[in-house]
DNA sequence: CTTGGAAAGTCAACAACACTGACGTAAAAG
DNA sequence: CTTTTACGTCAGTGTTGTTGACTTTCCAAG
């Protein structure tokens, strides 16, 4: 196992005590997460699902809906209802695949990319004040954490989501 | 400011690709960190609002209805919806307030602490696997980084709730 | 003692977002 | 040519959240 820490035999910190505060603290947290993009969505008519939609699109343009649908981690009914409206609206673009022509690769138009940049400012800028307050050790801490707790499917994408290249 | 970092001047944390990382790893997190619970509650025809209904009185027993409206940031006739199928199935007591008989002091029946060991039990199996596999120090940043990341109001519920005799 | 207002609860209607199941179409794969 | 895959859609359902309106209870201040 992992015995590169610090103190040494220190396990205080997986007290059941300890791990409630870990529970409670993501719950709080996430609520502070969504808190701004949904203030924001709430003057568009949109919701989380939309959010969500346009940040992976955005994340990884040109993807297909099942490669969407398994980062998702949602019905194709339920993505469906929400990409016709993003399409409907002018936001995202589904462009019929080239090699395979069953495939739809999903694009962010110009006013998709406005209102996603809008949407992960205000998601940032949190994100931002809380790292900065906490610090770089505490950030790669973190992120340690969060990684460690993702389910093997969310993990993969979400590893396979860190190769952009800086 | 918290100038007590490592490297110093080292900012590269608070790029706009780091930030988005950490916005992923929240949202693939926050999945893993229900998905245990999820899956005991469907099997008791619950909800995540019944488990967080739960968690909540457990922490804070005797606590009122108001309160409980507050730290979970919902409608009282949402939460009432779930308060009273809890009580009906005779997993909460509802008692009238002795000092002011309007209030309602909740607190878990044997049933309801029984329900809620498994479900706690469960996500701190999840929470103490990351934990371990991150270390304490990891475990210090993770906090530290959720705690700024609460809206004002969740963060003093969040603090209150700190202070429990250990 | 009356009254104002807070606390709690209820009813009704509605919306967002998830689910299952079934079906249809187009196109790639075999 | 048949099967499988990718996508879309229709219909129905459930959980969880919202507003708005209304009642009951009851503490506390005038």
């Amino acid at each position: 196992m992992a015995d590169s820490s610090s103190g040494g035999e220190n396990l205080l910190f997986l007290t059941d005590e300890q791990l409630r505060k870990g529970i409670e603290a993501m719950f709080f947290a996430y609520r502070g997460f969504t808190a701004d993009p949904d203030r924001i969505l709430a003057q568009h008519d949109y919701g989380r699902a939309h959010h969500r939609a346009l940040h992976f699109i955005n994340r990884s343009q040109g993807t297909t809906v099942s490669n969407l649908l398994s980062v998702l981690g949602v019905t194709k009914q339920s993505l469906n209802r929400v990409l016709r409206t993003l399409i409907a609206d002018g936001l995202v673009e589904a462009r019929v695949g080239r090699r395979d022509r069953r495939e739809r690769h999903l694009y962010l138009t110009e006013a998709g990319r406005t209102l996603e940049a809008e949407l992960s400012e205000a998601q940032r800028a949190r994100m931002r004040a809380a790292y900065r307050a906490a610090g770089p050790q505490a950030v790669a801490g973190f992120r340690q954490v969060l990684e460690a707790m993702m389910e093997e499917d969310m993990r993969r994408h979400y590893l396979a989501l860190k190769e952009t290249r800086r």
